[in-house]
DNA sequence: GTTAGCACATGACCCT
DNA sequence: AGGGTCATGTGCTAAC
């Protein structure tokens, strides 16, 4: 009993629809920011994985075709893409079955039916059914015909979203002009390494495009990555916290006397669980010891008597 | 000892660099943007509040001036500038308050010291170091002479920069004119209804830069509301989670037998130290409820023996 | 309107 | 390279 009770049942529950995000842009909406994608990556880590640092390295290149490259930025549907566009789509999907298999399956007291509810950008979905394979790779620009970049990417962090992001704050952003559906469906040439141009003077339309074909096969890769990595670890880190959850619930319910609540409120939170636990175990085992303590005097006056 | 070792201590430990941030705003930039922040901002809640929507309301103004608008994107220099900006310059003079207070109170054992070192982020501390009280003050403005947005911006969202990036989408950027640092501080009027030089076809181009003025002026109290919200919900989060691992490693100190770890791992995490707490409570009750039936074996015996 | 609770996603580190 | 744990910031929600 000590150690076997190791029930982890995966147990997913609240299914959280995770990623607001929602936000409607009105699909006429004359001007998208791409930067605006207000999603949860803190920060770019600029320290020890350069990968996204190296994203962001097109600043140097300045004002050359920055148009078309915002152009790209521009999702045909108001919202959808500017958000964790490329990646979430598929996530999204995968939330929703997740969501299914693990329905219904909370067994914890927590009044957490709320989790239930989607969040906001669950809403969107409808949006994400549009086929945006086309925003995927228009992205997947900078790594460009050559793959010696590719090597950094492998330490890639997990949101590609939040390269993008940085992308857009390093770099000066473009003149957005809109862009309507189609168009940005098929972005010729995107890479914003004007370096190109001027590595290979000799270079013709032709080989820009299979520049481009290729960039957009390394960058739908490393996405593809990333995305899988992303939805991955979220799983795993979502598998451990509720684990966690349901040891402190548990605990919860051997504590004696959880209704009188520090919080005064009759719900009894994390902290004041694990507070009473610690008081339990130290209560517990003072009484045991005093317990042993006095079997131990009983025994031996019952040792005496019976000697006599 | 039950109930009464609330020792509820702050105890903020690692002090976790936390916020990257650390850009440094010079004074002298000439523009500044508050849109382009990578800010994590999830998304804005376009839902219930409609304070954002409310925000973005003026892109009736159509292209005003864009081009100005997007010199306004580029920083300075590079790169430090674009990130979080004004709201987090101050949180992290707050988070080295913070760490200076609680520095050194880790008791737990479990190998957290990298948590010491600041975040990537913080490698631009020394940026940070300029005085940025200026860019701290002049965001304090708001409640000018009229409160009447006041309200609106009850309920916004955390992070600033989510609005400011729907603001963007939706609203063709705003001409922000940096403001240095001490002109901020009196906003004697902001309401950022560009419908004004609709209703009154005789606003002349000043009209425009009072707009502008009073446009930036709401975007600065609004995004200082969302930083200081998330500054203070961002403390009081760490605090709980503190509080709650310190419990964790607390109740495992009072488990017997931690080095079996199921994990194989010497480290016992926090699954396993709450599995193992509840199982050494169950083993406690369990002892306790025999040892009392022991007692009372005993003293039933030594009874009836000195009875005789 | 502040203070607190929660779940979540994510980046950083670890171990294989 | 892939799974795991952790800490963090964030959005949502609810109480005062």
């Amino acid at each position: 009993m000590t150690d076997t009770t190791l029930q982890y049942q995966p147990m997913l529950k609240h299914t959280q629809g995770t990623h607001p995000l929602s936000t409607v842009i009105p699909q006429a909406a004359i001007a998208l920011q791409p930067q605006q994608q207000h999603q949860p990556q803190h920060l770019q880590p600029p320290s020890s994985t350069s990968t996204s640092s190296a994203l962001a390295r097109d600043s140097p290149t300045t004002s050359v075709d920055f148009n078309t490259n915002n152009a790209l930025f521009i999702s045909p549907f108001g919202r959808a893409s500017s958000h964790d566009d490329f990646e979430d789509l598929d996530y999204q999907s995968s939330l929703s079955c997740y969501q299914k298999h693990h329905l219904g399956s909370r067994h914890l007291s927590l009044p957490e039916a709320k989790a239930m509810d989607m969040h906001p950008h669950t809403t969107t979905t409808a949006a994400s059914s549009i086929p945006i394979q086309s925003m995927k790779q228009d992205t997947s620009s900078y790594y460009g015909s050559s793959h010696e970049d590719y090597n950094t990417a492998s330490s890639f962090p997990m949101s590609a979203p939040a390269n993008i992001a940085q992308f857009n704050a390093t770099t000066p952003p473009p003149p957005l002009h809109f862009i309507h559906g189609s168009d940005v469906t098929q972005p010729p040439y995107y890479h914003h390494q004007p370096q190109h141009q001027l590595d290979s003077p000799g270079s013709v339309a032709r080989s820009y495009e299979d520049d481009d074909y290729n960039i957009q096969m390394n960058m739908q890769m490393i996405m593809d990555k990333r995305r899988r990595r992303r939805e991955s670890h979220n799983a795993v880190e979502r598998r451990r916290r509720e684990n966690i959850n349901d040891r402190i619930q548990e605990l919860g319910t051997l504590l004696p006397e959880m209704p009188a609540e520090t919080t005064a409120n009759n719900k009894p939170n994390k902290g004041a669980i694990l507070r009473h636990s610690v008081d339990h175990i130290r209560h517990l085992q003072h009484e045991v010891k005093s317990y042993s303590q006095r079997v131990k005097e009983l025994e031996a006056a019952l040792a005496k008597l019976q000697s006599k």
